[in-house]
DNA sequence: TTCACCACGCAGCTAAACTACGGGCGCGAT
DNA sequence: ATCGCGCCCGTAGTTTAGCTGCGTGGTGAA
């Protein structure tokens, strides 16, 4: 399922970046849960709120669909 | 906004793919409708739906989201 | 002209996008 | 051991946009 893959990678992301899911959620002026839900790939945002997790993350709304695929 | 160039991008797919509107909904069990709403920018998919567009377009996901950089 | 394809306005339903709360767990620092 | 932080989870709720369907009209090709 698509949504949990994308929900790792925005994880991974903000991980990268040093970024807790709190100060996420201030970024995107939205709930700490929603981040939550999100990376656990419980919910999906919609196609504007991808368009504003890349922004935050400083990605292109493509590298959120850009998994590793490490062992096939 | 993205999800206008997103459906600018879906379209340009289907065309190139030699499918109608209606080939598309049938493929993707929509409404024609909806093709036409998306294809528009009017509405986007959800994540969900966006991974059906991207299978009966024979693309990853993230090729919707790559768009062509003319003139910058 | 006809026909195929598509856009558009209008109306509507419902699921999911998103919120908020309380509680619990893991982990690292002290 | 405690404590603070970060996060998950269950529960409950609201709102909105994802998606449907209808009728009508425009455009281009044959």
């Amino acid at each position: 399922m698509l949504q949990k893959k994308l929900g790792q990678r925005i994880a991974s992301l903000r991980k990268a970046r040093k970024l807790t899911q709190e100060q996420m959620a201030e970024a995107l002026c939205c709930s700490v849960e929603f981040i939550s839900l999100v990376e656990r790939g419980v919910n999906a945002p919609s196609v504007a709120g991808l368009e504003k997790f890349a922004k935050v993350l400083k990605v292109e709304v493509k590298e959120l669909f850009t998994f590793e695929e490490k062992k096939r």
